[in-house]
Formats: structure tokens, sequence, C-alpha cells
DNA sequence: ATTGAGATTGGTAACGTTGTCAATACAAAT
DNA sequence: ATTTGTATTGACAACGTTACCAATCTCAAT
């Protein structure tokens, strides 16, 4: 597979004297760069890191010098010599809910703003996949790891205490973080979410849900929704989680499926936005009008951050 | 903002004597596991790597020496010394449009079958960003590049042409690739879609696209559709490109508009989904039939693959 | 002129791994 | 017993960069 990479090492002691880089076998390194510009390495180094204290004359031999050879910096040595990198590793359960794209994206935004690389592992909500994954992730050095959700295995959280890089879970903040967490209090959203729809006088509340709750999140929100209905008195009259993934389909087909056999239902909770597009979709092909004969209610974000809780051993 | 990582380098001599690691400041390495399992450094590497010709005896004592002292192996080293790596660097225009999801969601899982990681960059369809991501990204020394679309600036071209790596483009296929391209014919499909729209009967043909057709591929699509609409005699009745960034509110509101204004269209193409959607809305909850009253259509793949031309100077 | 405090440059030695070349062991063939 | 071959292990030197000391050099204050 990755044959043909031994190409002919033999004679290339031509220089490059013409004004374009010609395609290059070796990698042009800072001592070419250096070479050429008859100065030390480690000035090549400085002027292309940044470093103060760097004389105009210095600075313009090297860039000069750069330019001419089209050095591009390694940065793996460079990660290897001081231990960090701009690498963040960012591992996701999926992209196939909407919400990571999003998230992902938001992510690369900020990260490229501080000159930073996300580097990508999907778990496919395995654990073992997880672990892997980090290790993988983790093997490249990373200035920081972004982990979905609270509950990683024992061994993935050995594995980052190996570490001394900050550890970012994301969405959910119900629980302990192992240094920060960014995300949805889900258990008091849902809560909120049947306080909402209770006070809004509906009383006849159904669940609509899919793909097994792999999410362990859409779960904790439908138990705490339950809860919080059965707490007010209006406990769930349906609830139907399909096996199937969830997707607009999946939303239309339960959503229909359903409100066919409760024909009582006057509002509907779904674990998430496919679904609920789905369900809307069907009102509307069916003459339902929402949210007068059925209401619909996809999500309600309570965002919340637990601070940074800097990882001092126990004193 | 990143300081607190001065953390006291000082006593931490003890060693972990203990079964479940202490949080150790200095890396494991190589030689760590050498040293406890009483072997030389290479051995562990080959027994980390799954060379061939270990002796089980070896292979044991390194695996439970590196099991107790939590070894990571250090793969920005490893790059260093081989000059290549398990990532790739993949770059795309943005988050926002929903295909990139799926086609980064694609692209991850066949890279991790082959233990390989993907290094994202997002350009945000800027020609300057990109240039730097390409950089950035290329710094990291990936085996592989994947760009977004066929017209990459030269300098982007110039930079890769230092390297040896394989570069796939994708999206775009009609163009000529630097190595490999996989993607969609776009003038083919478009030409495909008013060829259907047509056979089937509809007469009034009318476009919808957004967000000054950012991605020039979109544009593309709409001339090549355009124009063959014209030469089958049928020409669009209407267009409107809106302003607003694509999605499904726009659809929504551009798609009102258009109807209002134009009664007669009998279809509407439109440059993706999420406008489509938004059409699909507003004609259900206007009553209007679809396709009876009006067509809606959003787009037609037909994906195709130019092989790797392989990297030879002209002979 | 002399001194001292920056500012500016360079030399050297790592960082942790793996390719290359030897060295040893052990079995099979003579 | 000797040779030959193969399986297994090790020593050493890089990979390209940067941290850590020096070594200059400049310029103003003594």
């Amino acid at each position: 597979m990755r044959s043909g990479a031994k190409a002919g090492n033999g004679k290339d002691a031509g220089k490059n004297t013409g004004k374009l880089a010609m395609r290059s076998v070796e990698r042009v390194t800072l001592r070419d760069v250096a070479r050429r510009a008859g100065v030390s390495e480690i000035s090549v180094s400085r002027v292309m890191r940044q470093t103060p204290n760097i004389s105009d004359a210095l600075r313009l031999k090297v860039t000069e010098a750069a330019d001419a050879l089209g050095y591009t910096p390694n940065r793996v040595a460079g990660a290897l010599k001081t231990a960090t990198s701009n690498l963040v590793a960012v591992v996701l359960p999926s992209m196939s809910n909407e919400v990571f794209p999003q998230v992902l994206d938001g992510i690369e935004s900020v990260l490229s703003g501080h000159g930073l690389c996300p580097v990508l592992g999907i778990t496919q909500y395995d654990d073992d996949r997880e672990l892997e994954v980090v290790r993988e992730l983790l093997s490249w050095s990373p200035v920081g790891v972004i982990l979905t959700g609270l509950n990683q295995s024992d061994a993935i959280k050995r594995m980052l205490a190996q570490h001394t890089i900050p550890v970012v879970q994301i969405m959910d903040v119900e629980g302990d973080p192992l240094h920060a967490a960014v995300g949805i209090a889900h258990g008091k959203a849902a809560r909120e979410a049947a306080d909402l729809l209770i006070d809004k006088g509906y009383r006849r509340p159904a669940y609509i849900g899919a793909w097994s709750e792999r999410p362990s999140r859409s779960r904790i929100r439908r138990q705490a929704f339950e809860a919080r209905l059965s707490e007010r008195g209006f406990p769930l009259v349906a609830a139907h989680i399909s096996p199937a993934q969830s997707s607009v389909e999946t939303g239309v087909a339960v959503t229909a499926m359903l409100l066919a056999e409760h024909r009582d239902v006057d509002v509907i909770f779904y674990a998430n936005d496919d679904l609920a597009m789905g369900g809307m979709f069907h009102c509307m092909s069916s003459g339902i009008s929402v949210p007068n004969d059925v209401g619909l209610l996809a999500s309600t974000e309570s965002i919340s951050v637990k601070p940074h809780r800097l990882n001092l051993p126990p004193s």
C-alpha cells in the first residue's frame, strides 16, 4: 500500500539555483535556510518563531532565504523538543447527530483563533473505541483534550492522569468533571421543559426517543422529564423509543404511530431535533395544527459552565 | 491564560511502587520501560510496534513493564524519526452546510479503519485562510491531504509540490485534480436535473440559491442548469439568490417571496438541501401540494471519481 | 578609557523514537 | 564437529528543532 516511497535517494546534489523551487525530494530544514542566509540555525529558528530581540538585518536575511527555499517549519521536531504542540484532541461520539458538527464548528473557530488545530476522534458511542481514540490522540502530545460526556471509563481517566494537560468535558455538567465541563444541565433542562408544558396548560404529555437512547444524556433527559411530570401530577400518557436511528424519517413514523394510538395526547417531548422535525412534518402533512392540536417540544437548553478546578493534589 | 503550567518540578523522585500510577510529572519513555523490563530500548520499541521476530519471553517482559508504568508511545518522536505520521490533513470550507459533516464523518470512519487520524482545518471559504491552514497542517508531516474543490491558489499548489504526499480533492471532479479527485460532477448533475424536470413535463422552472453562492460549485450548478434549460427551450422563469446564509429559514422566506411574485412557476430547483427543506415547509404550511402544484428539486447527485494520477516527473 | 547593562547572535546538547548495522543464539544441514 | 542460515537482541547514530548557556557587540554612564 504505502510502497513507492522508496524513491531514488540518489544523486540529487544539484542546488536549486533557479527562483522557483523544483520538486525537492529532501525536506528543506533550518540548516538549509541557515546556510543560505549565512547565519546559525538557531537564529533562523528564532526568526521563524518571532522571538523578541532580533535585528532587522537578520530577520530580512532569514525570511529571504526561507522564502527562496520554500521552507516550512517542521512542527514535529519542534513539538518533540518543547514537549508541547498546537494540537487539541477532540473526541466526539458521532457526526450524525446534528449537534456535534455544530459543536465542532464552534471548537474549531475558537481554536484556530489561538493558533490551535483540532485532531478529531469519533467513538461511535463505543467505550473501547473511545479508549483507543484517546490513546491515539494523546500520543501526539496535544495541549488539551475535549471529551464528550462525564462518564469516561477508568482506563481513560487513568491515562489522562498520566498527562498534565487540561481536559474539558462537553455536553453535560451534571456530575463531576475531571477538570472542567461545558454543556447542558440535562436533568434541569428536562425538568424545566416539564414545568413549561404544564404551566402552558398541557395535560397529556407524550415522549418520543430513538436509537435505544444511546447517548445516555437523552435517557437522563427522559427520566428527569418523566419524574417531574409525575411530581406535578400529569404523568406521561405515552412514550415510544424507536430502535431505529434518530432521523427526520424516524420522527415522522413514530409520531404518526403514537398519535394514531393515543389520540388524546396534547403535547410531545422529543429526544432531539431530528425527531421533532419529523414530528412537525407529520403534523403539517396530516393537517394537524401545531401547537393548537398538539404541541411539540424538542429541548430546553439551559447551558451552564463548571469552572476549571485546578488539578492540585489533595492537601 | 495558559499559566499555571509551571507546576512545581521539584522533588518527585519517588518511584511508583503502588499498583495505580500516581500523577507522574515526567513522561514515561521507552527508556523507562526498557530499564524496568531489563531489555534494550529498541526492543521495547519493536514490541510496541508489533515488529515480527520477537520472542514471547521478550514480548511478555516488555508489555508487563509498559502496563505497569502506564507507558504511552510518543508518536511525535516516532514521526520525527520516520518522517511519516498517521495524520491526514482535512481542509473543509465550513461546517454549516450539512454536507461537510457528512463528508467528514465518512472520511473519519475510513481513516480510523486504517489507523489514521484526521486533523481538521476550516477555511470559511477564505483563500488566505486556506493557505494558512494548509501550511499549518503540512507542518505536521501528514501522510496525505484532503482539500475541498479543485481551485486552490498557486501558493497552495506550490507548497504541496514541496511534499511528496498524495492530495485528494473532494466535492468536484470537473477539472484537473492535483493527484486525485472524488466528488460530484456539478455541471453534469445540473444538466441532468434540467433534463429530468423537462422530461417530467415541467415547463416554468425557477431557481433559488443563497449566501451569494459562496461555494463556486453552486454557481456552476446554477449556470449549467440555466444553460441546459435554455437549450431545451424552457428557460428560467424566475431566480432568486438570497444574500442571507443558506438555511431552512432562508428557504422558507425566499420560496414564499418567489411564489408570491411568480404564481406560474411549476418547479423550483434549490441550490442545496437546507433551502429545499425550507421550501417544503413553506408549501406544507401554505397548503401548496408538492409535487402537484409545484415541484421541488434539491440536487441530482452523480458521483464520479477521477483515478489517482501518479506524480511522476514528465519523461 | 573603563565599566556595565542590555541587545543580539552562536554552540552544544538534548527531546524520544527508529533505521542501520552488528552481534549473539540456536537450530538445521553438512 | 563444523558450517550455514535464521531468529532474536542490542549499540549507535540520526530525525529537525529548541532550551540553555555562553560570547559578542552596542551604547551610555562613570
